[in-house]
DNA sequence: TCAAGATTGATGCAGGTGCATCAAGTGCGC
DNA sequence: GCGCACTTGATGCACCTGCATCAATCTTGA
């Protein structure tokens, strides 16, 4: 068995697990109350409302989003289903595709950011200093560093983040 | 629409949620190849073992380990089925019931917990400092106070933690 | 004592996830 | 130009989860 982790550790691992958990209940639940669908949803159509012309291919979603492949093309297919995405026949590569968001999903993610950043303020902001919300991120990079980077979002006014 | 979260808050919420999910994902995944089950069923055969004679009402199981009702009678189905634990009959309120570790089950929570260990050092304890790690736990417990409290894993030198 | 309400635990159903695998298309090396 | 490995995306299957609801039992209050 290999070298033991320090209690100190041990007590981080924990508390990140069940905070992360709680919090993330707390927020989901809240965008349900406020009729809206499940937060990977809005980081999808977040992506594809930032790409260029507002269309990615599924494997760069895939990319952006962190998840597995079979989990992208399913929630594309609830996308399209709902008439917040379509998807495109890409040129160039004809084993790929392009998926494009509608106003439909445009407007979506807007109202979403809504009741969204209002849970962020809520359960977060709220309750930590902008300072504190610094050293937290801060600490917490230093734990995914070996899963790969993280994109930072750019903040601009209105923008909404992920 | 509320207040909006500070920039600082989102990049928290949002440091929070991806790094969750990788070192869990590591951390499972590292059990996963060693060929033990998920974590979930650590925790409740910790929960158990710790227990005072080995057993416990799964509405304790559910209240300590804060999942539903119906994922906790599940969970229970599978370990009982595993030979882990067994349902005993409660005499004082025929309702209920108890539910009682097994020696099999008692020995994978200690096996896992050689894994387990191992992963919390690899994936958290290696990456950082003991002060860090309690300021990490700080900040997160700030987070957590609105959605009821933690319990503190009692340590003694080769106890297994929570 | 008895009815009304609360608590305990199980379960049918719809849907989501992980895994393995497949088919189609691309592109590289020879 | 051909074959072989790789990439892209979809899907069948098993299992897990959330939700609603149920039956059984306990508790409370009049």
């Amino acid at each position: 068995m290999k070298r033991k982790p320090s209690t100190e550790a041990t007590s981080a691992w924990i508390r990140l697990m069940r905070v992360q958990s709680r919090v993330l209940d707390c927020v989901e639940q809240d965008l349900k109350k406020a009729g809206f669908p499940p937060l990977a949803w809005y980081d999808a159509l977040l992506e594809l409302s930032r790409a260029p012309s507002g269309e990615l291919r599924p494997v760069e979603l895939e990319r952006q989003m962190l998840i597995p492949q079979y989990s992208t093309s399913r929630l594309i297919d609830r996308l399209v289903d709902e008439g917040l995405a379509l998807r495109r026949e890409c040129k160039i590569d004809k084993r790929g595709q392009f998926v494009e968001i509608t106003e439909a999903g445009r407007e979506l993610q807007k109202r979403m950011w809504g009741a969204y950043s209002a849970a962020i303020e809520k359960y977060v902001g709220s309750k930590l200093s902008d300072a504190d919300a610094v050293k937290l991120s801060g600490l917490l990079d230093r734990l995914g560093c070996s899963c790969g980077e993280m994109k930072l979002p750019v903040t601009s006014e209105s923008t909404p983040l992920r």
